[in-house]
DNA sequence: TTGAAAGCGCTACCAA
DNA sequence: TTGGTAGCGCTTTCAA
C-alpha cells in the first residue's frame, strides 16, 4: 500500500509538505496542495493510522467489554454508549467475554496492549481478581452494572436494592403476602443479591414478614419455567413472585399457567428489565424499567471524563428506574 | 508508560534481548531472561502493540459495521462472528451506523486507515455509492444481509425468497386465498423485495393469483400494528397476512385482535426471524427461523478465508431457513 | 547468546 | 512556504 514517500516523490515534495496537505494544515500554497491532492488520488493514498497513532501517542480507541451480545441490556447499552463515543470521535474496540471471567481479564491485559484510552465493562460479577487486574490497568475502567466504588472504581448502576423494595411494595399492595424470590447464581451482587435485599427490607418494614424462599437459576425463560414449576408444588401458599429478570418472569408465568393458576390473579408476578418480550406475553408483564441505552452513554460519558480530566468526578452513578404497570400485578 | 528502553537499562542488557524474552524466543540464556522478567515486574511494563503492528505490518483488527445493535438479527449475528475471531486471535473494532447510509462510508473509509485486516458489512441496502465504497476498500468486504455477488462482493444473505415462497405455501395451505404482505422500505432488497417475490411467486404457481396488497413500513412492532389498522378496513376480505419481520407481525396480530378477528383463525398470520417475542405473545407467532448467529460465524469465516487467501472461494453463501409452526398459521 | 542498527509510516521541530 | 531530520516503540538482520 502507498505511503507518503511515494506520493511525495510523484508530485515532487518533500514528506512534510505531504503530511501537511493530508492534515489540512495552514501554509501550503494553492498549487502545490493540488499537486499533491492529485497524486494522492493517482496512487490512491490512505493515511495509515496505525504510524499516526505511534507517533501521536494517541488512538483514540475505547475498550468495551461485554458478558454476551444478544441480551436487552447490553445490545441497548452499546447502542448508547457507542453513539457518545462516536461523537467524540473515537472508535469501540469491542470484546465479547461470554460470561468467562478468565476471558475478562485477559481482555483487560490485550486491551492495555492495544493503548485503549479506557475501558467500558459490562460485569456480572466482581471478584478479587477482576478486581486486581482492574487495579492494574494503566487506563481507566468503568464498571457497568455491579457497584466496584467500594474498590474505588467508578460504576454505574441501576438502582436494584431500590427495584427490590418497591417490588415488595407492589406486590404487598397488589394483594400477595406469601412471596418468593427467584434470583440468578450469588456472584451477581446486583442481580441476585441487591434485588432481594431490596425486597426482605420492604417486606419486613411493611409487614415485618421474609420472602418464602430464594431460588437461584439461569437468566432464561426455561430456567424460569423450570424453577417455577417446582416451587409451585413446594410453596403451594405462594401468591407473589418477583423475579430477577423479565425472561425468568415470564417463564414463570407459563409454569404459573400450566398449575392452573392465573398469573397476576392467583399469584402476582413482576420481572425487572422491561424487556418488549413482557409486553407481548399474555398476560403482560408488570415490571421495571431500566434505561440501558441510558447507562450505557452516561457510563461512556464517565469514562471520556475520567480520560480527559485524569481523574474522576463521579465515584459511583445509581441510574433510577420507572414503574411499569401492566397485568401480571 | 514503560519502555523496552527502561526495561533494558533496568536489567542491563540491550533492547534486542528484552524483546526476545518478551517473545518468547528461543537463543535466551535462562539466567537472562530472569533478570529480564524481574526489571519487566518491576516496572509494570506492558507491551505496546501500536508499535508492534506498525512494525509487523499486521493489526489482527476486524472491522464489523452494524446499522443497529438492539436488533435480534446483529445481536446473535454479533454473538456468532466474535466468537470465531476470538478464536483465530483477532479483535472487532465495532461501528454502529445508525442506519445512516453516509457513516456507513465513511466507517469503511476509516477502517482502511486503521489498517484493519477486512470488514464485516451488517447490510440494509446497497446502492451506488456503497458498492464503490466497498469496491475502494483496500480490505476485503463481506456483506451480510443483502445479496452484493452482482457486483463481486462476497455475501451471506438468507434464503428470502425462498422464505416468501415457503410462506405463500403455508398460508395457502392453512386455507388462506385473499393474502397480503407487509414489508419494510424498498431499498430493502432482501427483506423488503426478495420475501414479496418470493410470496407472488409461490400465489402464481399454485393458484395463479397475485398478493393483495404490499404495504411498508418500519421494522416495528408499533409500525405493524399501524398499517394493520387500516389495510383490514381496506381490505375486508383479507384471510392470510405475511409479514417481513416477526415485529411487524406482532403489531399485525394486535389490531386483528383488536379488530374482532382471531389472529391464526379469521387471518392466518406469519412473520421472518424467530423472534423469542413470537413464542411468548398470543396466540404464538409462526414464523421462519434464520440462524442468525451462525451466519455470524460463517461470514466471519469467509471474510478471515479471504485475508488468509487473498481470493474468494465463495462469492455467495445462501443461509437455509426452518419453518416454525405456531399458532397463527 | 547478545548487541547495534535499520526501519515500519508518520508528525513536528528547526532551518532555510 | 518548504525540506531535512529526529524519533514514536517495537522487531529483525547481521555481526560479534
Amino acid at each position: 500500500m502507498a505511503g507518503l514517500h511515494e506520493v511525495a516523490k510523484l508530485s515532487g515534495v518533500s514528506k512534510s509538505t505531504v503530511s501537511r496537505v493530508i492534515n489540512n494544515e495552514y501554509g501550503v500554497k494553492a498549487s502545490t496542495k493540488e499537486k499533491v491532492q492529485k497524486a494522492i488520488d493517482e496512487c490512491g493514498y490512505v493515511a495509515n493510522q496505525v504510524a499516526r497513532d505511534l507517533k501521536l501517542q494517541k488512538t483514540n480507541l475505547i475498550g468495551v467489554i461485554v458478558p454476551r451480545m444478544s441480551s436487552n441490556a447490553t445490545a441497548k447499552g452499546l447502542d448508547g454508549l457507542s453513539s457518545v463515543i462516536e461523537l467524540a470521535g473515537k472508535h469501540v474496540l469491542l470484546a465479547n467475554s461470554q460470561q468467562d471471567n478468565e476471558k475478562e481479564i485477559e481482555y483487560i491485559k490485550r486491551f492495555n496492549q492495544k493503548r485503549v484510552e479506557g475501558i467500558l465493562l459490562y460485569a456480572t460479577h466482581l471478584d478479587e481478581a477482576l478486581v486486581k487486574a482492574i487495579k492494574q490497568s494503566a487506563v481507566p475502567v468503568v464498571l457497568i452494572g455491579q457497584d466496584g466504588s467500594l474498590f474505588n472504581i467508578p460504576s454505574i448502576i441501576h438502582d436494584d436494592v431500590g427495584v427490590g423494595f418497591n417490588a415488595g411494595l407492589r406486590l404487598l399492595e397488589a394483594g400477595a403476602s406469601n412471596i418468593g424470590f427467584i434470583g440468578v447464581n450469588s456472584q451477581d451482587i446486583a442481580v441476585d443479591q441487591c434485588r432481594f435485599q431490596g425486597l426482605t427490607q420492604s417486606l419486613q418494614h411493611s409487614r415485618q414478614i421474609s420472602a418464602l424462599f430464594h431460588s437461584r437459576g439461569e437468566f432464561t425463560i426455561e430456567s424460569g419455567y423450570q424453577q417455577t414449576k417446582q416451587l409451585l408444588l413446594d410453596w403451594p401458599q405462594l401468591d407473589g413472585l418477583f423475579c430477577a429478570t423479565d425472561r425468568i418472569a415470564i417463564g414463570a408465568m407459563k409454569a404459573i399457567s400450566e398449575a392452573n393458576k392465573i398469573p397476576g390473579k392467583d399469584i402476582k408476578v413482576l420481572g425487572v428489565g422491561n424487556d418488549e418480550l413482557g409486553l407481548v406475553c399474555t398476560p403482560s408483564l408488570s415490571t421495571f424499567n431500566y434505561a440501558f441505552d441510558l447507562s450505557g452513554k452516561k457510563s461512556a460519558q464517565v469514562l471520556l471524563d475520567l480520560i480527559e480530566n485524569k481523574q474522576a468526578d463521579v465515584s459511583k452513578l445509581v441510574m433510577s428506574f420507572e414503574n411499569i404497570f401492566r397485568q401480571s400485578c
